[in-house]
DNA sequence: ACTCCGTAGACTGTATCCAATAGCCAGAAC
DNA sequence: GTTCTGGCTATTGGATACAGTCTACGGAGT
């Protein structure tokens, strides 16, 4: 007990850099959504443990984990491939996405609190900034950080899990075609802010789905690289 | 190619044991699932690698994706631990599985052929005999198996990769107090039945909700332990 | 009664070693 | 010339050993 009266903010937290194996997930994750490592390319352990600074073990276990994510797909005694994304997969998971999130802007109408509301209106206003800026990579952090707030305020950890994996997916899939999509995607989200404001469940889940299924579409008229 | 007239039935495809990880992780969710390993209790790689005869690796690979999966906590520098369900846990899975499974009737709803449907029917007729002999065991798999071939009829391996994962988990929790929910839930199944070989999805979404609410319900009014 | 270590137990990460397997290519057989 | 076979290589899968570090627990001292 910190009986001396020490300010909670004044200690450094001194950085616990968390397990290794953790770390080269997300290293390895970086690299695939930023295209660095593309679609169906051969990881090999022994070149990325050498890459990465560090053995084989954690990045076998990164691997794994990438793999039941849904990220690499690990042949048998071949190896670690990244994942190549269908039409079909990606159509699947909009629509799985646009369920989830309809749910969670459902739930975040029935608990969301004046704070919470604050707190959207502010990533939304951010949002809008960035795309005065024209800055594809800001838009999307931004996005998600706008959809991730929703979800927190729906209050439901495991819904918030699953599309936590999910939103990711489709993150890297959208990334490509977001710009098309710039100031419209914000304008739905005032209008999502205001029916959560209004504690309006039916109107959050119409706005949020009409805003999801908005995307979908958009991507499938993307242009072919 | 086969030039031979080789009937394709016919090769014994001979046992491939598969990854070692794999079958520790599911021995592991095995002797989870049917209590062997009870909630709260601490899990000891070197202890379980001997038990299973297999060294410590492929149960430190085996007890990351339990982690991730959300069947056992791993406390850093400590071990293991099997995941405690929470009340409110427990009703979030239920939540989202009731999201899930809607969706899923609604999608089976509108591609589900005679065959399927047909399938469905084979699946309640088993199930409406283990109620009869009062098999708790017998029961819950065939209400999974039930909910599983909808889930495919739907044919969005997205969602049912996800709902594989919720319903293994409310599966879990719920085997205790299946008992209660017998011959009502299979009336249910029928009802379902006939929403998706009319192909309606509106009623088919209406009917699950309605069962998959039930088992929430029953869930909450159970007897403590 | 409270605090302060010391120690044991356990995980984390590294380094090697060996076995199994998929893919490939050269070469023999027809 | 085509096809099949056999071996070679790269890479993963699994086992084992070992050092470092963290946590919790308990006993000694105040």
């Amino acid at each position: 007990m910190l009986s001396a009266g020490l300010p909670e903010g004044a200690m450094p937290k001194l950085e616990r850099p968390g397990p290794l194996r953790e770390r080269v997930y997300e290293a390895l994750l970086e690299l695939i959504t930023t295209r660095a490592l593309r679609p169906g390319q051969h990881l090999v352990e022994s070149e990325l443990a050498q890459h990465l600074g560090v053995s084989r073990q954690p990045v076998r276990e990164a691997l794994q984990r990438l793999n039941t994510d849904g990220w690499v797909d690990l042949r048998p005694a071949q190896g670690a491939f990244v994942h190549e994304p269908t039409e079909e997969e990606a159509d699947q998971l909009l629509t799985v996405r646009t369920l989830l999130e309809a749910e969670a802007a459902r739930l975040a109408a029935l608990n969301a609190k004046a704070e919470g509301i604050a707190d959207l209106e502010a990533l939304c206003r951010r949002g809008e900034a960035a795309v005065g800026g024209d800055e594809v990579e800001t838009v999307v952090e931004a996005n998600a950080a706008f959809h991730a707030r929703v979800m927190g305020l729906a209050g439901n950890a495991v819904l918030a899990e699953l599309a936590r994996q999910v939103d990711r997916r489709v993150r890297w899939y959208y990334t490509p075609v977001a710009r098309q999509r710039g100031a419209q995607s914000w304008i739905e989200h005032r209008e999502l802010i205001a029916a959560i404001a209004d504690g309006d469940g039916e109107r959050a889940t119409a706005v949020m789905r009409e805003h999801t299924e908005h995307t979908r579409r958009s991507y499938h008229e993307r242009p072919r690289s």
